[in-house]
DNA sequence: ATGATTGCAAAATTTTTGCAGAACG
DNA sequence: CGTTCTGCAAAAATTTTGCAATCAT
């Protein structure tokens, strides 16, 4: 079941705490309402390995049988709102389209493979660490609130 | 003059060896050829202090009299290949547009006003010492080529 | 009830492409 | 001169917006 993990990190009070339920959890700490179409956006990236585009996310939604077809309007909508109140994250991968992934996961970065678009997820506290000391030599700014980082190269498959 | 720098760095051999005659000298030593689209995307990109993105240097070259004016069709063809080329980088500034700067700068990256869109650019050795050592970890990549980094968060004057 | 959200249609913006003529080396 | 590059026009892809209907709280 996909709340195996959530079973085992906390008690799980509620039948209904599945994917969705974390998903509407989120949604109301953040403030804000639950509708479909952001559920249908949160799930979709919820069960995705690497960031999506809108137009992947809205063609996912025919995959997944229980989520009501939402507008690629509303996706748009949708994600900037998400956006802007720290549930998604936007991440560049140097594409003509914006990319986005769920905020709650652990805090990562991306190495991808400029040949067949594979990515992988890495943390690194040390590079965390040196950014953190970089705002204090800075001028113009006197902290920041968050920073994209993504590796290129190609994969060993590619290379 | 424009050439100050390039004067005190190395000999002038040629009259025409100013801002003009430095990005004709980059385009042979990769191989491009010279022309008027390619001059006028690296001239314009060189007089800026932040990386633009198509639309802005398209509405450039009216301010640069000497450069004949380009098609933007002809702009994207030859920002797509100076790219490729590595004459240029692309910057993500998490807007819908690509971002371009010149590659021939020194290795920086920015950190962005979320607000006011203003850039200061930083280099940090400690930082890329890290960055060097994330790929030792990883799975899937054994070398890397490139890496984005972008810091946001208010400026001074913003916050 | 009522303010927020969505669908739909239309527009705006950004990027890509085909082809004929011009320019570079 | 042969290939590469550019202009032009058109299309494709991505993103935004207005308004009326619907939904969430």
């Amino acid at each position: 079941m996909l709340n195996l993990l959530a079973s085992h990190l906390h008690l799980v009070y509620d039948a209904d705490m599945n994917e969705n339920g974390k998903m509407k959890e989120i949604l109301r700490v953040k403030g804000f309402r639950v509708t479909s179409a952001r559920l249908a956006v949160l799930e979709t990236l919820s069960k995705s390995r690497v960031p999506l585009d809108v137009g992947a996310i809205y063609k996912k939604f025919s995959k997944i049988k229980k989520l009501k077809k939402i507008n690629e309007a509303t996706v748009y909508r949708t994600i900037t709102s998400l956006e802007e109140g720290g549930v998604l994250k936007r991440v560049d991968l140097r594409k003509t389209s914006s990319y986005f992934e769920l905020a709650a996961a652990r805090h990562h970065h991306h190495i991808v493979c400029i040949n067949c678009n594979d990515i992988e997820d890495f943390e690194n506290p040390e590079v965390e660490k040196a950014l953190g000391r970089v705002v204090g030599r800075s001028a113009k700014f006197k902290s920041v609130h968050e920073h994209s980082l993504e590796l290129f190269g190609l994969c060993k498959v590619c290379s």
